[in-house]
DNA sequence: CAGCTCCGTTGATCTGAATCAATCCCGGCA
DNA sequence: TGCCGGGATTGATTCAGATCAACGGAGCTG
């Protein structure tokens, strides 16, 4: 295996780290190939080993002590799951379900640890990560106390877009996207249908097809007057 | 100045520095008395001090380009505001103003990225207070999706109360209260004095006094057939 | 290939919280 | 001590979205 094609195909981690450092991790790497519904990582439970996602798509969801779950952030391919665990050899604060036929990178939890250690451009990698993270967490919120259902369906349609304009496949389930959304697949469902019947967008199953991407855009920002959370001090 | 003092008064970070760090990081630090309603960062402003909260409470929110700015989390006394941009040297990506008089320790951001790089204490603890403040945003977003505006509210109570049953201060206006906890402060409003009629606290101005923790506990948790987010693949 | 099950859609209704609109009350100040 | 101003409270109304319910279609299975 060619290290230059490791990198590419590994995401902004591991590109990070030098040739060397990566190449003794993918050494000892694996590829898993998982099914839709498989349940990759169980919260609670220790950080063993560090995942890439390859190829797919895969849901976090949080479970309170109580027992009710909650989808928290939907994981695009190139991404790490859970690198905070693993560093800091904590439990899994999330359990990640694939949402999609799913390729993942499995790297020693172990080994990964000790290369970010010996490795500056790793470490550096593995924070901006957390700092991404945590940032995603936090539009998340923003959305949650800025957008109705809509403006939110509209903004998760946008970045899945592609650069250009055109058609993104959406291979999650309705009930998926609608959790992390926080919104019923009822509300959802009606979201899309109202962002079709104004003509933006067009609905071909799990095909979206995007006419008028500056209109959702528009469509996706916050009513001005918004006054949640919207107060000075 | 005894550096043993300083440990105890300076928060989780630079405690976990060893002696000698800590001396070094204190040696060039200042302490800021600031009135309610300053400014103490701005969203995109580069991170060239890490603040540590001494006393009182700081409000972060994010304001997106459009020009909507969201309360996203208030800082508790001991938490140091924005590592990762100091660590990661870009821009901070909230605001921060003080919600109640403040004193806040502030630390050269270079000398603390010098000093995490050296000392490996400093910078796990660094990276556990990353990995807490995900956890906090992650909470907010469970919160957010799964509790009810009285649930959300008793929340925030429990997590102010010390150990024991008794009073709390709130010394944040209700409107910071209210945005942080995505709603109204007629909601809020609401909410408290909701609880206060069902006997499980009593409200005298900015204090809350508890009569009924276990009840109060029992309120928070989410209704047991909540659908928003609890939907399996 | 027929049946079944699950997922997504659509419709009707209900409800929690936002909005709009007055007060009320506390703290600062003259 | 009385006035003033802004935050907090309370009430009336409206509305977005949850809930309840039923239906349609796609994919899997026997």
């Amino acid at each position: 295996m060619r290290a230059t094609t490791g990198v590419r195909l590994t995401g902004p981690l591991l590109a990070a780290a030098s040739p060397e450092t990566r190449a003794a991790l993918l050494a000892h790497a694996s590829v898993l190939t998982v099914p839709r519904g498989t349940t990759i990582l169980a919260q609670d439970t220790p950080a063993d080993r560090l995942l890439v996602l390859l190829q797919g798509s895969v849901g976090l969801s949080n479970a309170e002590d109580g027992g009710t779950a909650t989808m928290v952030e939907i994981i695009a391919a190139g991404d790490a799951l859970s690198i905070a665990p693993v560093l800091l050899q904590v439990p899994h604060a999330v359990s990640a379900v694939a949402l999609a036929p799913c390729r993942l990178l499995a790297l020693s939890a172990e080994e990964f640890r000790a290369a970010a250690a010996l490795d500056a451009g790793l470490m550096r990698a593995a924070m901006e990560q957390m700092a991404r993270q945590w940032r995603l967490m936090m539009d998340q919120v923003v959305d949650l106390k800025t957008r109705d259902a809509t403006q939110r369906a509209a903004r998760f349609l946008l970045h899945r877009l592609p650069a250009q304009r055109g058609a993104v496949d959406i291979p999650e389930p309705r009930g998926a996207i609608a959790a992390r959304l926080g919104m019923t697949p009822e509300s959802l469902s009606r979201a899309l249908h109202g962002l079709e019947a104004a003509g933006l967008l067009r609905l071909q199953g799990r095909r979206v097809d995007v006419t008028d991407r500056a209109a959702l855009l528009r469509v996706s920002l916050p009513r001005a007057g918004a006054s949640q959370g919207a107060r000075r001090v």
